[in-house]
DNA sequence: TCATTTCGGTTGTTATTACAACATTTCGAA
DNA sequence: TTCGAAATGTTGTAATAACAACCGAAATGA
């Protein structure tokens, strides 16, 4: 167990907390560790999650099945990943997803419960991780709505400006880099790289805006 | 304050907690009471949230603005609702959209901290409140998720197959019914209602699924 | 009951997009 | 520097969607 410590302090669930202390709050929460082979169910679709999963070693996907058993991969579970955090907020409704090893991995447990609930006043610690628990799941939250926020655009020039112009706000500024290449980029949005390509090249045409790689400049209205 | 306590009862933060413990729990939290006139800003873009925001009565509009200062409503807030959550949980991001008054309004803010923090040993409801934060927080993302998956589909099609097949499943039978019309099936999906008609007409012709009104039925892969 | 409105389906036209194929630029490694 | 690979831009075409206009059925309510 020793040797994941730095796993843990890097993982969203122990951000500012002291490594001695993770030690001790391992014990108070009574985590279990879990080895999984390649390729084993390690949450299946149905469940009902009571603990949330931290990625000690190995990488995981989480997958879904539609009714006619078309699996669509929905991400990836690398070293120091929080997952299954929303289904142990909500207990009671059946996971939708399955968590897949896609080699061997060792899992850390932490019941959801014991998470919540503060045991004594010398586990001052609980405040410190229900807190990590929200800001993750907030952040997942934030980045949901905006991403929800360009797609429901219907033009791909509709969703370039909504996300540029978010891109803009974020940065306070009307120059700023993005954190995509073109085809990242296509992706994120859900649209073809090429109409992507090409949607760019007339805005700029327009002078609606400039871009040089991956630098942008929002032109104001004339 | 005492008026509105059928309000707070049925708000999604105070689910579980009993009337008379309501009362005790605003003193500790030092829950205060704030009246809006008709457009004024109740949250502004920009500021960093320290509260969440319960309305008590009347309405208001989450409003967003773009680079060029084009306003979206975002989505109405009415009595009993829940606002700023997401944004109190992520203290140190400025807020990206701004809360204005539709109407006269009273808003109770709590302070997101005293929420966290437990105080003495007698509130021990405060873990219910947690959990109450963390399950409206995580259903959001529940919510986000389902429909980014819908969404980012390509075709019309594949966008109903995706939103069917996932009702089927939480449904847990291939005939189930839809909350939405088709006016409003179109709008969750960012499509025309015209064409998600014309779509779900070829997928009966096709016998990949069958409907009537708002119950639907999929057939098996033959 | 009848009138009216709302809802869902159909069709044709136009606009937009995906896709493929290819050109150009950029960048890193030999 | 040169070469090759990866990224980006351009163009044409076929597929798809949006939009508008319309019809009929169902729901509503006077």
């Amino acid at each position: 167990m020793e040797e994941y410590l730095p796993i843990l302090r890097k993982s969203s669930l122990f951000t500012g907390v002291r490594p001695d202390e993770i030690h001790v709050m391992l014990k108070c929460l009574s985590a279990r560790m879990k080895h999984f082979k390649k390729d084993e169910f390690i949450i299946r679709s149905g469940d009902y999650i009571r603990s949330v999963g931290l990625m000690l070693s190995g990488t995981a996907l989480i997958i879904q099945e539609d009714f006619w058993g078309r699996r669509t991969i929905i991400s990836e579970v690398l070293p120091g990943t929080l997952f299954a955090e929303t289904f142990a907020c909500l207990s009671s409704i059946p996971i939708e997803m399955s968590v897949v090893s896609d080699s061997e991995c060792d899992v850390l447990f932490l019941d959801f419960n014991k998470i919540l609930t503060v045991c004594t006043s010398a586990c001052s610690f609980h405040t410190r991780l229900i807190q990590n628990l929200l800001s993750s799941i907030a952040g997942r939250n934030l980045t949901l709505t905006k991403k929800m926020q360009h797609m429901s655009q219907k033009t791909i020039r509709e969703k370039l400006l909504s996300y540029l112009s978010a891109e803009s706000l974020k940065n306070n500024t009307s120059t700023f880099d993005i954190p995509f290449n073109r085809q990242q980029l296509a992706d994120y949005l859900s649209i073809d790289r090429s109409a992507l390509s090409n949607e760019l090249s007339k805005l700029q045409a327009e002078g609606i805006l400039s871009y040089k790689k991956n630098c942008f400049t929002l032109m104001e209205e004339t």
